[in-house]
DNA sequence: CAAGAATTATGAACCC
DNA sequence: GGGTTCATAATTCTTG
């Protein structure tokens, strides 16, 4: 099996570009983590600051989740409530 | 807007039938429920009885699957787990 | 490794009893995937009708969510949230 | 309640505070959700190029254990298949 | 079939 | 430190 690039077959697998890809991922993984990280550190700061950790996540979704939530089934959504007597 | 059926209007929606849509879902739902903890529980029972309740899954997992998919499956993991030299 | 139970070891582990773990696992998971495909059907029954389904979901989303928030830490919420001006 | 910030209490909240905290956190979220991205993107990558996604993910996922658990994983499922005769 | 939503599983964190 | 809840990751299902 003749390969024009030097990427050399491991039973017929492209090891060289396997390996690439695989690295690649595990080195943001590790951003990834390091950024967790981070987050935990001002979750205990917020804590130690006499605040309630589990409301300010509840805080912190509902900012992400209401720009979105301004869409255009907001609409129907009301219309089955008040359907339903919610 | 005259209506065949004594289902009552909402804003032009046909609440009793969404009404009983929503509720044959809710009790369906609710069974779903109540099997999901049957289940958590004998995987209780496997941790207790000193199975590792992970591999347990993971059997479960297998057994759900094709034969023929499963060996393929392996066979590809063990490629690139050698292309990779682990 | 003398047993009273009749159970089988096969390489130190309890065969039968694995086995009956295994298959009350599958035939819960049996059922579990019928209700599934149940509510799965209502939800195809509901979109003939000329309901948007996916605002359907949410609905029955919101009327199991709507009692969990009725909850203790409201009121801490809503004072993070006036205090942020949102 | 004296202050000796010039943070304003809402409502008995120190307010900038609290708003400094979940700025800091969104800022730091948004950058993970960038990484998620790029991550994403390699996968695509991995996909196009011929690898099979589920499996490179088995691999990464093998690669952040210590080779001893993954070692003792693989025993134990062989053992459990084993025993049910797989 | 690709993209996105929803369900499920695994892993982390917190409390007792 | 063990168990339970919460959060993230991953797979599966649905829809365009």
């Amino acid at each position: 099996m003749a390969e024009q690039s030097d990427d050399k077959d491991v039973g017929g697998i492209a090891a060289d570009r396997l390996r690439s890809i695989i690295e690649r991922i595990e080195r943001l993984e590790e951003e990834r983590k390091s950024l967790a990280d981070d987050i935990k550190d001002i979750y205990a700061e917020a804590k130690s600051a006499g605040f309630d950790v589990k409301v300010v996540r509840q805080v912190v979704r509902l900012r992400k989740q209401e720009p979105a939530e301004v869409e255009e089934q907001e609409t129907l959504l009301d219309l089955y409530r008040r359907a339903l007597g919610m």
